[in-house]
DNA sequence: TAGGCCATCTGGTCCT
DNA sequence: AGGACCAGATGGCCTA
């Protein structure tokens, strides 16, 4: 899954000429060959032909190089060097790791979305945005307990989104941006990636691949207890008879942990008995589906308007995090 | 070809 | 000291 990326050809030469580097981003250089080995992405190798010296004067004064404040660095010996250099290979190791982690948590929750397709992979942003709206618009139905109108759920869900995903999503929900209006079909499993043939729907953005994804009503199985089941017990989804989407590999992220506080049992799974402290925030509701398949959801959330501007521009840089974090948090 | 998206490296900061 | 997290920088890939 990881891309490879070939090394690019005028770094080195780039790097090589700049008389800033000083003895320490030499001898990072070094490190950053040997790193590079293991790396797939081996930007950095062989950036170090002109620095072997690792034992060189750092300051090299010639007049053009503002001076540098603070204590003067320390010579960086051999044995400091090769130090430094395990910390750095260990380091970005660590952070490639990280990311990785992040962004199977990320896929973790396309496949949770309302439009997930294999085919189509909504960008990182988008899938937050999408999916932010989703609990928006996901709360107004437990709220109002009323299956949304068709129209207006599609709307929540595209507030703020690019025209593209906009698309997507419609068409996932067999909604057209002409004929907004749910259309009945036989109940499909939801996200079951290329289980229904694509002349089911009445909306094709151009350039989309077939919409496998289902229709509106299936999309709101999410809201049933045997889906909300799935999405903390992994066995269960990956089981599911009606869906053709391969199983899901590894357990969730605690999806529904609003507030963070997820607690897990001894083997690591969901505790579903101390876990869903956001009953805090919707006392009332039941969760004994989350055990049994027999819960219902009484509808006496508390509302929570979501007071951002949520046009596209708006997204990137204002308040939506914090705001999300006030709401939820408080 | 420009722009969007992405993976990776890197150095800084904070925490344990 | 070392790990986690973060943001900036960089360059590759893809598409309109």
């Amino acid at each position: 899954m990881t891309k490879t990326y070939a090394k690019p050809k005028e770094m080195s030469e780039l790097v090589s000429s700049q008389s800033w580097m000083d003895e320490a981003l030499s001898s990072q250089d070094e490190m950053k060959e040997e790193d590079s080995k293991q790396a797939p992405y081996g930007m950095m190798a062989g950036l170090n032909e002109e620095h072997d010296s690792i034992e060189e004067e750092e300051e090299e004064e010639d007049g053009e190089k503002p001076k540098r404040r603070g204590p003067k660095k320390k010579k960086m010996t051999k044995a400091r060097l090769e130090r430094f250099r395990a910390r750095r290979v260990k380091a970005n190791a660590r952070e490639r790791t990280r990311m990785h982690g992040l962004n199977d948590a990320l896929d973790n929750l396309r496949r949770v979305m309302p439009c997930y397709s294999k085919t189509q992979k909504l960008s990182k942003i988008e899938t937050l945005r999408l999916a932010r709206n989703y609990i928006w618009a996901l709360s107004e139905v437990l709220e109002t307990g009323q299956t949304p109108e068709g129209k207006g759920f599609v709307e929540m869900l595209c507030k703020g989104l690019s025209q593209p995903t906009s698309n997507l999503v419609a068409g996932c929900l067999q909604l057209g941006p002409q004929s907004l209006f749910l259309e009945k079909h036989e109940e499909k499993s939801p996200v079951c990636d290329s289980a229904i043939p694509s002349h089911t729907f009445n909306y094709q953005s151009p350039g989309l691949p077939s919409p496998p994804y289902g229709n509106m009503e299936t999309h709101l199985l999410h809201l049933k207890p045997p889906t909300f089941k799935s999405l903390v017990d992994p066995s269960f989804g990956s089981h599911h008879p009606d869906c053709t989407t391969p199983p899901y590999e590894g357990p969730l992220t605690p999806p529904l942990s609003i507030s963070g506080n997820f607690s897990l049992k001894q083997d690591g799974s969901p505790d579903l008995d101390k876990s869903y402290t956001f009953m805090a925030h919707y006392p009332s509701m039941s969760l004994a589906g989350a055990h049994g398949h027999t819960s219902h959801f009484q509808s006496t959330v508390p509302r929570y308007e979501l007071p951002i501007d949520m046009s596209y521009e708006s997204y990137p840089h204002h308040v939506v995090g914090p705001q999300l974090n006030a709401i939820f948090n408080e």
